[in-house]
DNA sequence: GCCAACGTTGGC
DNA sequence: GCCAACGTTGGC
């Protein structure tokens, strides 16, 4: 049984479109221990992720994708160039991991927060109670709920 | 750009 | 191990 997740993303850094034309990516630069360690320890090859754009517009639920293989070190965290650079990490110890994802779906008919919010379905989803959470696990009705909506 | 909520750091 | 100070996130 896959489970459900949503990834958090600036579409001006990275968009769902932007995962469409790469197909696969490393979902790099996360840097709070409680994302990493759902990472680690509970996101599983073949997971389903909503994923969602923040810091925009129009906040809202934008595509689909899937996961690809376990977790592992995030290179971005070693590289001093990058933003995501991490200078107490290191390569025999790494502090930050990334899972592949790959692109499923761009909706055309995005789910925005504000719909979200006001629907009483969705009232426990961790996007309206703890917003700050850059991998958020997603109830399963709600994960349906949405890709139905988006459809 | 503001600011509330939340996460991290580091002195003690 | 507490907690004040500070930094970040992200909706608005």
């Amino acid at each position: 049984m896959p489970q459900y997740w949503l990834f958090k993303t600036e579409p001006d850094t990275y968009s769902i479109d932007d995962l469409k034309s790469e197909g696969r990516c490393g979902w790099e630069g996360i840097r709070n221990y409680q994302a990493r360690n759902r990472l680690r320890d509970e996101v599983r090859a073949g997971d389903q992720v909503l994923i969602y754009h923040s810091s925009c517009a129009v906040p809202a639920v934008a595509g689909l994708a899937k996961v690809v293989g376990e977790a592992k070190a995030d290179p971005s965290q070693f590289d001093p160039q990058s933003p995501y650079f991490d200078p107490k990490s290191s390569a025999d110890n790494p502090r930050w991991v990334l899972v592949d994802i790959v692109w499923q779906e761009s909706f055309t008919r995005t789910l925005p927060l504000k719909r979200i919010k006001e629907d009483p379905d969705y009232s426990h989803m961790e996007l309206v109670n703890r917003s700050r959470l850059s991998i958020q696990h997603v109830p399963q009705d709600c994960f349906h709920r949405i890709v139905k909506a988006c459809r």
